[in-house]
DNA sequence: AATAGACTCAACCGCTTGGAA
DNA sequence: ATTCCAAGCGGTTGAGTCTAT
């Protein structure tokens, strides 16, 4: 009792020091990832076991995409996933290689944050908006964006599935498109996917022109400008199109991103070492016994395949 | 160049869960 | 069955950085 009062007393807090993040590493490679408390009660660090956990899983573990942007693909699964698990940050990551529970987190709450403010802008009309004039820039054929019919989505992935949710190429998605699902707009079909284009929409609906006015089952997606893509973008996108809303969690086969396991469904949660059993045989389960401590500052991002 | 606002990210807090005693 | 504790998780915050004006 005294003792972990002592160690709470001393407890540090804050930013982590190079110092300290090897001593981690260190127990790690001792005692693997696990007996977090034993850390500061040995006197090793002066942090909580759980800060020493998080530290570890957040920013130590091997295989981390560490500060390299969400591509689109990902983007789209975060989407998907959230609608189809809720906030189960922790689950939702076990999909994406290399992303933490506390990347996912924070990748959707600032997008939450981004479309909240666009959407609390309404009724204080700013004709010279600085987003709008932005996307206006970068999407090209964004004038003049002609109504269509979005799908209604729901949180079903089932029913997400069958959509008809027009299709965004890779290329598109890279420059333009965040997804941001609505929900402090209820009166729109709930819950609903935004692209980036779609929140300039709705800056011009906070200027006054809302479509919602004729319809509530519309939703305003601006075309998809004419795209040139490599052929592997749109082999890949061609895959997309056909099974990724219908078999989101279907085996499917992807070739070029295929090691051999051809049966792992689609999106499947990858193993807690950041690969998925298949793809690197070599690395044992105590992978961590033997890595050098700069492993963890220099991981590349590698090519996302999910088997 | 200065400033404000937007954005990102690391880290903390509090609650829940699960296993061992 | 109950209690305790470590681990896990989601929400939140604040510092640092970027971008537009």
């Amino acid at each position: 009792m005294e003792g972990r009062r002592a160690e709470m007393s001393q407890t540090r807090k804050g930013p982590w020091k190079a110092e300290e993040d090897e001593m981690l590493i260190n127990h790690v490679k001792k005692h693997g990832p696990r007996d977090w408390s034993s850390i500061p009660s040995k006197g090793l660090l002066h942090r909580t076991g759980k800060s020493c956990r998080l530290r570890w899983v957040n920013k130590l573990r091997p295989n981390l995409k560490n500060g390299c942007k969400f591509t689109a693909e990902e983007e789209r699964m975060v989407i998907e996933l959230q609608a189809e698990f809720g906030n189960k940050w922790a689950k939702i990551a076990t999909y994406l290689h290399g992303r933490t529970d506390n990347d996912v987190k924070n990748f959707w709450s600032s997008r939450q944050k981004r479309l909240a403010r666009i959407l609390q802008k309404s009724g204080t009309p700013s004709s010279s908006s600085s987003k709008l004039l932005k996307m206006k820039k970068e999407i090209p054929g964004f004038h003049d964006v002609p109504v269509m019919e979005a799908p209604k989505l729901s949180s079903s992935m089932e029913e997400l599935s069958h959509s008809k949710a027009q299709p965004c190429s890779s290329s598109y998605l890279d420059n333009t498109q965040t997804i941001i699902k609505v929900e402090q707009f209820p009166e729109l079909v709930s819950p609903q996917l935004y692209t980036d284009a779609n929140i300039a929409q709705l800056e011009l609906m906070s200027r006054g022109k809302s479509p919602y006015a004729e319809t509530q089952s519309q939703v305003f997606f601006p075309p998809i400008p004419h795209l040139t893509l490599s052929p592997e973008s749109q082999e890949l996108l061609a895959k997309f199109e056909d099974h990724y809303f219908s078999q989101v969690f279907a085996p499917m086969d992807f070739p070029e991103l295929d090691s051999g396991n051809v049966d792992q469904p689609f999106l499947e949660p990858v193993t807690s070492s950041g690969f998925c059993e298949g793809d690197n045989p070599t690395i044992p389960d105590t992978f961590f016994h033997d890595f050098p401590a700069d492993t963890f500052d220099q991981v590349e991002p590698f090519p996302s395949p999910l088997v």
